[in-house]
Parts: structure tokens; C-alpha cells; sequence
DNA sequence: CTTAGGG
DNA sequence: CCCTAAG
């Protein structure tokens, strides 16, 4: 609602306009109605002060933004982030207005389980699809985005998604279509047909409306009828209540946290867009339980949501790539994101917590296009301990929150209410530690692989707990107490062990923090005394094998192998660090004994 | 806050 | 990786 972003940089310009907003979103289990929704997110923007970067970060992302080309793969990482990022970009506000109106007004409809799911279809992307990126800035990717929602039965390009490849019959679309006497299954073809893409969802109101929405290019759709006549819609009933079931409606379905999502959703997103703002708060773990289908989420998403833009752990992502020397491909998209130096503040990022099958998995859906998924969250604040709740966080975001806060703390109430009988723990677990760091992103893996397929949106379908190809590998620990620890886990790459080596050798080992500083500028996790830890492994690991010979290679298979080479220098560097360290006491210094290659530089050491 | 060490 | 002690 209101702009908070003053315009830090250009960059940041275009987001302006759209301020950020907090948008809250709450789903409720498909299965379980009773069963509260888990999912919410909210996003306050901040001026900047919400969102947590350290400088040395932040300058870089500069630096990136700078130079950057758009080119923007949105990274295959995220990869269903990809384009309609646009949305928010667009130089005419229009295209945001459609698609938040479009949201909102398929969100609208009741909220009956199927239609969750179907929601979730539309709003999950699936990792699938990352051929067209750079849609950032590209207002003619807009238009394809959302063409989807606007029938396709007008343009003579049916079909025109352009994403879809499915041969609709459209002989079904012609004359009048009377959607409320077809089965579910003609419904699909009409839908198929509508939209050039099979759906899977089952719920028959929420296909009329989709159908009817997009033969009459119009989010202005009955709820109670559908007969479709010339891309018309033909309303037999009174249609009006739907459209604007807005803060004034139903409120009598209270139980439902998803009610209170779309009341939200419709005027938020009104008013703002809900893109992807500078800083996000997480009011708590979002968890969601579902098991749809997912095939064609993708389809169904790039049809008719938008795309939420690069998250910040995105960023950090690019930044850390670009800063090691890896000289890949540009990454640059960073753009589109509104980072700004002054918030050195912390930010939270929203976590997400699936849960299937009955057992909880926390995952970052960074790359859900849809809208309301949300989820990223990258920040600094590492390791903050577990206290404040959600109230507590909320009191932080004065800025644009009001009736938004207030929706937060239904939703919140709400679920809580209905988890907390213990069957979920991990849910009160979320709860408690709202502002919990989730990880940053596991860059590493990342980009040591190929950088394309990483798992994107893993996040609705499958998220596998253990693999983390995804990020997190938050793991939460019972203490003794009964409070609840996160141990993350962050894989060394090569990369940074070689940093750390090389620092050591320049620095000195023990110089943590200048290591840190100066070597480490990039990676804003991966603390001195990660560090410290990490060249504690690394001697440790370079005595244990270098001296066998055999085990040079073989060793274990465990963690990833670290190159021989490398070993053999922290053997070097240890062994010189000891002996500058231990030989004269008494002596003074004599210090520095070059053992090899590398000296020590530092005249005061020791 | 930074180090060092133990867990 | 986390936690704690010590400078």
C-alpha cells in the first residue's frame, strides 16, 4: 500500500512503484480442512531495513547490478522464478493489475480442498521449465505470461502460451458452452482446450471458472454459472458476490485460514504487487501439506501466475559465483532485485515447510512463481538464536502493515490453534523460532555442478529431507531443555577451501577474522570461526592422508575428495605455521621460517 | 569481538 | 557445525 522503497539506487527504481507490500498468504491443507494452512507469507518491505546484507555483499550484488546484462538466467537453480518477474517490471502497470487481479479472483473462489490444490497447481512451477529466462525487463514476456489467463480463443493463436504443446480440440470451444453440464472429464478437454495443456485438477467449479475466465478473457467470472457464449459469459444467476469477495465477504467462513488468504490476497494485491519486495519478513514456517499432482503445475503456473522475482538468496547466489573465480556464464539478474546497501538489517526469509506424507521437511521454495509461495530468504543473521515470535517480529514492520499484520496474526492464530495439538511439532517448532536464519543457499553445490539443472522447485513436489540439493540443510535438534537448536550444514566447496588456504598462507593461521575480511568478503555465511574449524579438518585431514600415500586418493568416499594438491599445501602451511610459532621462546622472534613456497608476511606475527 | 578448543 | 571459555 504504500511505497517504502525510496529510491535507493536506480536499480531499484522500478520497484518503487510497487513498494512493498506484505502480502499474506495462508493455504490449508487439501486433505484436511480442519487442518490450518500453513503457509503464509508475508513481506514487508523494508526500506532496506528488513533486509540483512552485510556491506561486503552488498556491494558486490552492486557491483553485479552494474555491469549486468540482464541476461539473467534466473538461474536454473530457481528456475521457475524465471520470467514474470516481469510483471512487476513492466513499464505499464497494467500487466501486474491483470495478473494480481487474476490471482486473486481465481483464488476466490471457495475454498474447498480441490480447489487447493488446484490453486497450488497454478501457483507451484514446476523446475521443468527454464528455456526462456530472461523475462526480466522483456514487457513481451509479460504478455506471454499471463496471455494464458486471457483466452487464447481470441487471438487466432490458440494455444498461445507458447508453453504449451498439447493439441487442444477446439472444436469443443465452439458456440455456446454450457460448463455446467459437462463431467469432469469433458471439462478437461474444454480446459485443454481453453488453454492448450491438460490440467489435473478435479474440482469442477474451479475448471468452469478457469475455463470461463479464459474464454472470456476475464477474471469477471460467476461462481455460480457458466455458459459461455462468443467469449461471452452468459450469466444465468446473479452473479455478483464473487467478484468482489473481498474484506467484506465472508467472513462468516472464519475456520478457514484460507479465506483469509484470499480476502488478503484480493486486496493486496489490488493495491500493490506482491512482487518480491526488498525484504521479506517470515512471520513462520509456512508448512503445507499437500500431495497434488504436479504435472502440470508448471504449465498451469507459467499460464497464469506470475512469477515471483529472484529471491535474495538468489542473489547472494550470483554474488558468491561471480566473486569466486568461476568465470561462468554471466549471472547477472540481479537487477531485478532491490538489494540496497543500507539494510544491514536483518531480514528474515521464509521458510517453508512441507510436509508430506506425513513427516515435515523444510525447504526454500525460492523459485515458486506462483503467487503466494513464497520463499526466500536469505540472510545474514546466521545463527540467530531461536526467541522471538511472531508477534514480536511484527512489531518490526510498521511500515506498510496495517490491516496486513492484522491478517498475519489471524492466520496465525489459526493455525495455531489447530496444530498445536502436537501432531505437528515441527510446525510449533517454526513457530516459535520465526526469525530463525534459514541457510543460505548451498551455492556451492551449485555451481560445481551444472549450474542448469539444479533442483528448483523441488519444493512442492518432492522435497527430499536429506538431499539438500536444495538449500537448507537445516536441521533441527532437540536439546536437552526441550529447546529446539538448528544445525545447518553448509558443504565446503573447493572453492572456499582453496580460499582458505590461500588465506591461511597469507595471513596466517589464527588471523580468522582477517581471512574472513579479506578473503571471505563474499561468502557472508562461513564465519572465522567456520573458518577456523574448517582448517582445524583440513590439517587434519591433509596429516592423516598425504603421509600414507596410499590414501592419497582413495581415503574415504566420504565428504568430497579434497584435492591432493590442496592438501599438501595446508600440510606446508601448517608445518610452517608450527614451526614460526614454536621455536624461540625465549629467543624472540625469529619467526617466520620459510618453509616453502609461501611466507609468513606478517612481521608481527607471533 | 575474536580465538581456541571441546563436543 | 555448535557452544563456551578466555583474552
Amino acid at each position: 500500500m504504500e511505497k517504502v522503497v525510496e529510491a535507493e539506487g536506480s536499480d531499484e527504481g522500478k520497484f518503487e512503484e510497487t513498494g512493498l507490500e506484505t502480502s499474506n498468504f495462508v493455504l490449508s491443507s487439501p486433505k484436511n480442512v480442519t487442518d490450518p494452512v500453513v503457509y503464509k507469507l508475508v513481506r514487508v518491505d523494508g526500506n532496506g531495513r528488513l533486509v540483512p546484507a552485510t556491506d561486503d555483499e552488498l556491494m558486490e550484488v552492486e557491483g553485479l547490478l552494474e555491469n549486468e546484462k540482464r541476461e539473467t538466467h534466473i538461474v536454473a537453480d530457481t528456475g521457475q522464478a524465471l520470467g514474470c518477474i516481469s510483471n512487476e517490471v513492466s513499464p505499464s502497470g497494467m500487466p501486474q493489475l491483470e495478473s494480481s487481479e487474476g490471482l486473486s479472483q481465481s483464488e476466490n473462489t471457495e475454498a474447498d480442498t480441490e480447489k487447493l490444490s488446484a490453486y497450488l497447481e497454478e501457483t507451484v512451477p514446476s523446475g521443468a521449465k527454464s528455456s526462456s529466462d530472461d523475462h526480466v525487463t522483456q514487457s513481451g514476456r509479460v504478455g506471454e505470461c499471463l496471455k494464458p489467463l486471457d483466452g487464447p480463443l481470441e487471438g487466432g493463436s490458440s494455444t498461445s502460451t507458447g508453453c504449451i504443446s498439447s493439441k487442444p480440440d477446439f472444436s469443443k470451444l465452439k458456440g455456446e458452452i454450457c460448463l455446467d453440464n459437462l463431467s469432469i472429464k469433458e471439462l478437461h478437454e474444454v480446459f485443454k482446450a481453453t488453454f492448450g495443456r491438460d490440467t489435473t485438477v478435479k474440482d469442477k467449479l474451479w475448471l468452469k471458472r478457469r475455463i470461463a475466465m479464459g474464454l472470456t478473457n476475464s477474471c469477471d467470472v460467476s461462481a455460480t454459472s457458466f455458459v459461455i457464449k462468443d467469449n461471452k459469459l452468459v450469466k444465468k444467476d446473479n452473479e455478483d458476490g464473487f467478484n468482489n469477495v473481498n474484506l467484506g465477504a465472508g467472513k462468516e467462513h472464519l475456520a478457514v485460514a484460507v479465506e483469509y488468504n484470499e480476502d488478503l490476497l484480493n486486496n493486496l494485491s489490488s493495491q500493490i504487487d506482491d512482487h518480491q519486495t526488498t525484504s521479506e519478513v517470515r512471520l513462520g514456517n509456512n508448512v503445507v501439506e499437500n500431495n497434488f499432482a504436479s504435472e502440470d503445475l508448471a504449465a498451469d503456473q507459467r499460464a497464469a501466475k506470475r512469477v515471483r522475482k529472484p529471491t535474495k538468496r538468489y542473489i547472494e547466489e550470483l554474488s558468491e559465483a561471480e566473486s569466486k573465480e568461476y568465470s561462468g556464464r554471466s549471472i547477472a539478474s540481479t537487477k531485478s532485485i532491490g538489494f540496497r546497501p543500507l539494510s544491514s538489517k536483518a531480514h528474515a526469509r521464509p521458510a517453508r515447510n512441507v510436509s508430506l506424507e506425513g513427516r515435515t521437511v523444510i525447504t526454500r521454495l525460492d523459485s515458486l512463481g506462483g503467487f503466494g509461495i513464497q520463499v526466500p530468504c536469505v540472510y545474514r543473521i546466521r545463527r540467530s538464536r531461536p526467541r522471538k515470535n511472531v508477534t514480536a517480529l511484527l512489531k518490526f514492520h510498521p511500515s506498510g502493515m496495517g490491516m496486513t499484520a492484522t491478517f498475519i496474526k489471524k492466520g496465525f492464530d489459526v493455525h495455531g490453534s489447530q496444530m498445536d495439538n502436537g501432531s505437528m511439532n515441527k510446525v510449533l517448532e517454526a513457530k516459535s523460532t520465526p526469525e530463525q536464519a534459514p541457510e543460505q543457499f548451498v551455492a556451492e553445490s551449485k555451481k560445481e555442478t551444472t549450474p542448469t539443472d539444479m533442483g528448483q522447485n523441488m519444493g512442492l513436489k518432492y522435497v527430499d529431507p536429506s538431499g539438500d540439493t536444495s538449500d537448507d540443510n537445516v536441521v533441527t535438534v532437540p536439546t536437552a531443555k526441550g529447546g529446539i537448536r538448528r544445525k545447518h550444514h553448509r558443504a565446503w566447496t573447493l572453492s572456499e577451501v582453496m580460499k582458505l588456504v590461500e588465506g591461511v598462507s597469507k595471513y596466517g593461521a589464527g588471523r580468522w577474522s582477517e581471512i574472513k575480511r579479506l578473503a571471505f568478503a563474499s561468502y557472508s555465511y562461513r564465519t572465522s570461526v567456520d573458518l577456523k574449524d574448517k582448517w582445524r579438518n583440513l590439517l587434519k585431514a591433509s596429516f592423516a592422508q598425504t603421509p600414507t600415500d596410499k590414501g592419497a586418493n582413495s581415503r574415504k568416499h566420504p565428504s568430497m575428495l579434497i584435492p591432493a594438491s590442496i592438501l599438501l599445501r595446508v600440510r606446508e602451511l601448517a608445518e610452517m605455521q608450527a614451526q614460526a610459532s614454536l621455536p624461540n621462546l625465549s629467543t624472540g622472534k625469529l619467526s617466520a621460517c620459510g618453509g616453502g613456497s609461501v611466507n609468513e608476511t606478517r612481521p608481527g606475527y607471533l
